[in-house]
DNA sequence: GTCCGGATGC
DNA sequence: GCATCCGGAC
């Protein structure tokens, strides 16, 4: 019988989370999954720990609808921890080939083999213990502890953070730190004493079919009427999304040399941006006299300066960060009979639009010498 | 094209 | 604390 034992009195402040304890919402959420909530995932009505966790896994920045198709041919493949720890490792990369964030499946694999070699095959109910293990961190270690074995541990994923922003209004990214912290607590808070796995099966649907990322069905949601978002019309605004870290902005001259039919071009490394490619020269960006001197510096090899001007600047944005080009064309009186010796070439104009070249320097030297009036001259 | 995401390694 | 890994959703 439950009850019996009392709870200690309280000798001091609540502990931090504490305050957060509210059973009304366990409730809530675990009589809306009953009724509501997903019943039939290939995973589930299932107390093997072996495929709760491979579905875990499978289920990390992966998509329901994705992952089926692989879980089920994996289990075919892999009915069992000891079959995967024995399964070259060339064959579990290729049952996961085509789901993407690879170490998973190395991280899977060690996993496997450490189930069977320290706990006999059996993974450990202690979500400490799981945690441990390669690839399960605190939240799927809570998943596999509750759906495998009953225990009381609390999830917190993507769904599970947008939930919670939301019915509790939680302001600030809740990737960062302090609010990650937070969040924890009320995670922690919140767990019912009874029906773990319905709860915890709950908290993931209400954040895969309604309280999903774009536009929420508040109306069907069972916790509307406790939602702090929707109360204050903030469920578009919650959860607070990552801030995008301002872009490093750097600039660079380019120069276009252009003489005979031919345009001068640079070899670049492999490594960086635009690796192998072949690109215009560049100058360091320094001051008016010095940008003299290097343009002197750069062409003597190929010819005598004619002229120098100044072409239209452009920008272009890579993933992490924004590149200023400063492109200047420039004039040769006389060219050079001499062969280029570094990784300058001149390359033949006609070639140029099957040149491998990074896309804004191809625009910008089919463009210029289009309507360079030089070069139709020659 | 942009955004998103658990665990991990730096 | 922050980048990285990948494919899918939008």
């Amino acid at each position: 019988m439950k009850g019996l034992v009392d709870k200690p009195r309280r000798k001091s402040a609540p502990a931090d989370g504490e305050r957060y304890e509210d059973p009304s919402f366990s409730a809530a959420v675990i009589a809306w999954q009953k009724q509501h909530g997903r019943h039939k995932l290939p995973w589930q009505n299932t107390r093997d720990a072996y495929r709760v966790w491979l579905s875990e896994i499978m289920l990390q920045q992966t998509q329901v609808a994705a992952v089926i198709p692989y879980y089920q041919r994996f289990l075919e493949r892999c009915p069992d921890v000891f079959s995967l720890a024995a399964a070259p490792s060339e064959d579990v990369m290729a049952l996961w080939s085509g789901l993407g964030y690879y170490t998973r499946a190395r991280n899977l694999h060690k996993c496997a083999q450490r189930v069977v070699n320290e706990y006999g095959g059996r993974f450990p109910d202690d979500p400490d213990l799981l945690a441990d293990l390669p690839g399960i961190g605190r939240s799927t270690a809570a998943a596999i502890a509750a759906f495998s074995y009953g225990r009381r541990a609390a999830i917190l994923d993507g769904n599970v953070k947008r939930v919670f922003a939301r019915v509790f209004g939680i302001d600030g990214y809740p990737g960062a730190k302090p609010i990650e912290d937070k969040l924890w607590l009320r995670a922690v808070a919140l767990l019912p004493d009874e029906g773990i796995e319905a709860y915890t099966q709950g908290l993931m649907d209400l954040g895969a079919t309604l309280c999903v990322r774009g536009t929420p069905s508040c109306k069907k949601c069972p916790l509307a009427g406790r939602c702090v978002a929707l109360a204050q019309d903030r469920v578009g605004e919650l959860p607070v999304s990552k801030p995008k870290k301002a872009v490093p902005e750097k600039e660079t001259v380019m120069l276009v040399v252009a003489h005979g039919g031919d345009v001068l071009l640079e070899q670049r490394p492999d490594s960086g941006i635009w690796g192998g490619l072949l690109s215009l020269p560049e100058i360091a960006v320094g001051n008016a006299g010095q940008f003299e001197h290097a343009v002197q510096t750069l062409v003597a090899p190929y010819g005598v300066l004619d002229a120098c001007r100044k072409l239209q600047p452009f920008s272009h944005v890579f993933t992490h960060f924004k590149l200023h080009i400063a492109p200047f064309q420039v004039a040769l009186k006389s060219r050079s009979p001499r062969i280029a010796q570094h990784a300058l070439v001149w390359y033949p104009v006609e070639k140029l639009a099957d040149a491998p070249l990074p896309a804004p320097v191809k625009k910008l030297l089919l463009g210029v010498l289009r309507s360079d009036d030089l070069l139709a001259a020659v």
